[in-house]
RNA sequence: CGGGGCGUAGCUUAGCCUGGUAAAGCGCUUGGUUUGGGACCAAGAGAGCGGAGGUUCGAAUCCUCUCGCCCCGACCA
């Protein structure tokens, strides 16, 4: 039954066609109502009844055995927890628990970004393609297609959301026409969709996601400063909040474009991204975008006459560094790569000083392409005329486009391939051998090499990238024709920037963080309950009276608590509780009648007996240091 | 996209090589006994083996196609 079935139509309508089930389905009889409303058991008027919860009503399901499927820490302690169902490669559904998590997650983001005066909106998901296109990243993200699209019943393309540059941008300028209503900043929390490689490790790569972003406009470059600046702090105070250990690095802008990006990285070997930094200055990129110290190596001198010499079955470094005896650094290996812009595809060249390699983010940018990929064994046959590895400079195409790296910039006397198959050249000078290339910064950055900043050294760990702020400037604007009137009278395109925060992943990187053999160990800042009151045997009426007790006094304080009234031995319970991850139980056990219960932290395991009486006072006071 | 692996009960798996009409643990239901670290006994329910086709007297097992899921890789010449 497809679910247009069942709107729009008369109930009676319905009655004539649909199945009994369907029938219960769509208008299920309302279970019998409590004689005394819950509600109305909440004894102080115009007060908010106090949040609680039972875990005899809450829907929990923890498995006992790893799924099948998880790999990481937190894919596998979610999926054990039940805080995630999966539906489909990268598409989960969020339990209660999860839900909670989320919640307070998204609580957490919208204090800090209220606090900036940023506003809350809400986008559309479903998105034209004319938008898409008036920015001009149709193209690009069909073709590197990570967008899902589709098609509406009058075959009008559309598509799901990605991200949301283009909504806002066209909103704003609707609704903002001149610069005495600016700065804006606008965030919008939502689900978004990407087609992704390869979904992967829960929660960490999904196709449909909970993400914010955030946008600001600006009338000029020295308000955008600002609004990242405040942005920046505010994103400081979200992490800050949820307790993890994050380092802000300078980054690729990536598909998103502009100048100017950082991003906020959890720390996990888990991470899909690696870092490089420099504890001497703090320097840290992601090794997408890092820079290294350049270590120049001498000059070979006066440009000698080139010379040719048969290297049969020579291919890489490492064997013409022996087959000629020279040291790496004076070889310039040529790498051939096949780039995709808008409109065209072309084989490009790149030379690389022998010991370094390329950064094919660097190359991406430098040739303002879509996408560059190594050209495979045809396409290099059909520029160069030669096998693989034999590649270089000398005779070259001219529609082959030649750039080199700056590590190449002035050296002279190369020793390169020479576009014969068997054959390198030796005293290749680039300029005057074959055409002059252009210089770029190509080179991909890695541990050990020297900090760009200072004379320390680069170091690697991995991340999570769970935050990103990016100064947009006037792409999308000017693009798409977003202006306002400005001071000078002339209409001015908006000043971007555009912030994101992955709101479903960041939970995911905190247990990366946040667990141990035994489960999940929540922060008190994102944990679905802070405190649980435990009632170990449920059929002992002192338990259970002592237990709804303690249970109602921690409600009426308004702390975040929930009571695990279910039946099920106490072993079993503990180890439950302790998979669950919250950061305090009290448990209601076999001195209950003394009138004493126990305290248990789940970060370290501690248990401490206390009266009764002063357990709500105790758990607070733990709670304080949490 | 390339390579590899796996789809059997809600979960984790066995069975497949060597075809004979599906098994175990956990979970679930009922009854009873238990109750401070994933309790015990008894009785049950639950899958026709991802899907389609083929071979065969007979297919979870063999073959073909297909779908799904997981992992690795995506070439530095």
């Amino acid at each position: 039954m497809s679910p247009r079935s069942c709107t729009g139509v008369s109930p009676g309508e319905l009655r004539r066609h649909l199945t009994r089930a369907c029938l219960s389905a769509a208008f299920p009889r309302p279970s019998p109502a409590p004689r005394v409303p819950i509600r109305a058991r909440a004894s102080h008027p115009g007060q908010r009844p106090p949040k609680a919860m039972r875990f005899s009503q809450l829907l929990i399901h923890t498995l006992r055995d790893d799924p099948a499927d998880a790999e990481v820490p937190s894919h596998r302690l979610l999926a054990r927890g039940g805080y995630i169902v999966k539906a489909a490669a990268g598409l989960y559904s969020y339990s209660p628990l999860m839900w909670r998590v989320i919640k307070k997650f998204m609580r957490i983001v919208r204090e800090e970004l209220d606090r900036e005066s940023a506003q809350e909106v809400m986008l559309p998901i479903l998105q034209p393609k004319e938008l898409w296109t008036s920015s001009g990243r149709w193209d690009r993200y069909v073709t590197d297609g990570i967008m899902f699209s589709l098609q509406d019943r009058k075959g009008a393309d559309m598509c799901l959301g990605p991200t949301h540059e283009e909504v806002i941008t066209a909103y704003v300028d609707t609704a903002v026409s001149s610069y005495k209503q600016l700065p804006i900043n606008l965030y919008q929390i939502q689900d978004k969709f990407r087609d992704e490689i390869r979904p992967r490790f829960g929660l960490m790569r999904g196709r449909e996601f909970i993400m914010m972003d955030a946008y600001s406009f600006d009338a000029d470059q020295a308000g955008l400063d600002v609004s990242y600046q405040r942005m920046d702090r505010a994103y400081r105070a979200i992490f800050d909040r949820c307790g993890v250990k994050y380092t802000v690095v300078d980054a690729d802008a990536g598909a998103i474009g502009g100048a100017g990006s950082q991003e906020f990285m959890v720390v996990a070997d888990t991470g899909e991204d690696a870092i490089l930094y420099c504890d001497a200055c703090k320097y840290a990129a992601n090794v997408e975008k890092a820079d290294a110290r350049l270590v120049a190596v001498p000059n070979q001198g006066e440009a000698k006459p080139l010379e040719k010499h048969a290297t049969p079955e020579v291919r890489t470094v490492q064997q013409l560094e022996e087959f000629f005896s020279l040291p790496p650094q004076v070889m310039a290996k040529t790498v051939l790569y096949h780039a995709v812009w808008a409109d065209r595809e072309a084989v490009v060249a790149v030379m690389m000083r022998g010991d370094l390699e390329i950064n094919e983010v660097k190359l991406c940018n430098a040739l303002d392409a879509l996408a560059v990929k190594l050209a495979d064994e045809t396409q290099i046959r059909a520029a160069t005329g030669a096998e693989v590895g034999f590649a270089g400079p000398v005779g070259l195409p001219e529609s082959v486009t030649l750039l080199a790296d700056l590590s190449l910039q002035g050296q002279t006397n190369l020793l390169t391939g020479c576009n014969e198959t068997g054959f390198h050249c030796l005293n290749v000078n680039p300029g005057r051998d074959s055409a002059a290339p252009a210089f770029h910064d190509l080179r991909l950055a890695r541990a050990g090499q020297g900090c760009p900043r200072c004379d320390g050294e680069l170091q690697e760990v991995r991340g999570i990238e769970v935050g990103h702020i990016f100064k947009l400037g006037t792409k999308y604007s000017s693009a798409m024709g977003a202006t306002f009137m400005a001071e000078s009278g002339k209409p001015a395109p908006f000043v971007m920037g555009c912030y994101g925060i992955g709101v479903s992943r960041t939970p995911a990187a905190v247990v990366e963080q946040f667990h141990d053999d035994k489960g999940i160990v929540w922060p008190r800042s994102l944990a679905p309950f802070e405190v649980i009151v435990a009632v170990l045997d449920a059929k002992r009426p002192a338990q259970v009276e002592l237990g709804e007790k303690l249970y109602a006094e921690f409600a009426a304080r308004g702390v975040d608590v929930a009571l695990d009234d279910r039946k099920m031995s106490p072993g079993a319970k503990f180890k439950d509780l302790e998979l669950l991850g919250f950061p305090l139980t009290l448990v209601v056990g076999r001195r209950a009648d003394e009138g004493f219960v126990e305290v248990m932290l789940r970060r370290d395991g501690n248990k401490e007996e206390v009266a009764a009486d002063s357990a709500v006072a105790r758990c607070e006071e733990l709670l304080a240091g949490l």
